[in-house]
DNA sequence: TAGTGGTCTAGACCACCAC
DNA sequence: TGGTGGTCTAGACCACTAA
């Protein structure tokens, strides 16, 4: 990275430090190696802390960088396809899903989701907790809101709640014909609980995956999944195990 | 938004102040609203100038704010739903595509997506620049990489570059049979040229969609889309065309 | 306990826009 | 020209991790 000054340029600092830095990353180090301190990074380059973060923060964004508390940043490894769209439309859990029911509990699910499921106000639904770990990480969080109509058979005695009444529910969807879902993808910020499961902070960047599943021409569940978007590439159509590459080959220094 | 005062609570001052601003602009403010400016926020709640960009931020993030320099922060209208995915697969420029050609250049593509084309390193491609409008506001801007190879046919002789060579290759491409394409999306931040072309600062937060086309087994063209992430939400599927709400609805004070 | 990144402050100046 | 958001500084303290 040498003794890098910054010329007197028309761009900001941070964005000009951001491309040094940038292709610093790509020539001189390797994946999971630890960079200097901030503090140390803003003298050598002669900014404020603050100024420097501005940069570091524009290359965690984008998945170059991974900075944890207490121990340091270090050069993230490529981002992981997570395959979400396939062509055939398969209710959650069917056999080869790679998520873990966690949990299911019975309230009212947030306005907006009740405005898809076309729920009364206030009416209670099925939540059934998810979770998509990959590479040992945990990738992306989810909601699955299941109307009590849409699982009519569901027997309420066994398993009131728990993993294995998550299960029960999925089983019970498993049932029904599926005629269509589609997506909506966007931007969100992981709320307190999210990022704890995500093991980031509130705030941190996620990519908010809502899926309407249809049954009969009614919605019979929506599911709010929400992707770590430093970790994560989303990958829809044929091909979504292939690897694609977006980023140049880190090489050793 | 009243004289509210923050408590002392172990979470970040910036994030309670998110979360009070955010359920002030859902009760107190109406689309399009103009906010008090940073120094009067800041000392309304008492806190630095610096926290309270920190809380804006995350807001503008979720597309609830709108920030625009020498004007002021405005309340911004809900996402606009992108069909960005159709269960057919089609070509760019197919009839009902709202993308718009705007130029079309010669040149060697990046690394990542030479990789993608199985191109020879620093072969040249042609580069068919598009944009996308809507609601009167820039969207997305994309870059279509095509082999010469795959567009055999097309006469370098009228139109070398500009609007009109752009549409000659889309139309050479429709006559390809189109097998299979598939999309991956992540989290990107703009650079200076897409920036400029969005209507935003470099570095803004961007979802960058890649399509790979085949043909005979072969990457015949890749796309390379970038969204705001601000104001677009990307949605897939059978309906495309359906509205999702997401947030609550924006009520009048 | 030492070192890291995360938060916060109180200023300053700049680039841009509307009047 | 006055007001806005954008950039930058030089500190301080806190929360967390690992030795």
């Amino acid at each position: 990275m040498g003794t890098t000054q910054l010329e007197s340029v028309p761009e900001p600092k941070y964005w000009h430090l951001r491309t040094v830095l940038s292709e610093a990353l790509d020539s001189e180090f390797t994946v999971g190696e630890i960079l200097p301190n901030e503090r140390d990074l803003a003298a050598r380059f002669g900014v404020a802390r603050a100024t420097l973060r501005q940069a570091l923060e524009q290359l965690e964004l984008e998945g170059r960088l991974q900075r944890r508390r207490g121990v340091g940043t270090t050069v993230a490894p490529p981002r992981v396809g997570v395959a979400v769209g396939t062509e055939q439309h398969v209710w959650p859990g069917a056999p080869g899903d790679a998520w873990h029911a966690a949990d299911c509990t019975t309230a009212a699910p947030p306005a907006s989701v009740a405005g898809l499921l076309e729920t009364a106000d206030g009416e209670s639904v099925h939540i059934v907790r998810r979770s998509l770990v990959t590479h040992g990480q945990p990738a992306a969080a989810e909601l699955l809101y299941i109307p009590a109509a849409s699982v009519p058979d569901l027997s309420a005695i066994d398993a009131p709640s728990g993993a294995a009444r998550a299960r029960a529910v999925l089983r019970e969807l498993q049932r029904l014909e599926l005629e269509g879902q589609d997506r909506a993808v966007e931007l969100g910020s992981a709320r307190a609980d999210d990022a704890k499961e995500l093991d980031r902070l509130p705030g941190a960047p996620v990519l908010v995956v809502t899926t309407r599943f249809f049954t009969e021409g009614r919605t019979t569940a929506v599911s709010v999944a929400t992707y770590r978007a430093d970790t994560c590439r989303l990958t829809f159509g044929d091909s979504g195990g292939v690897e694609i590459h977006h980023d140049p080959e880190r090489r050793a220094s």
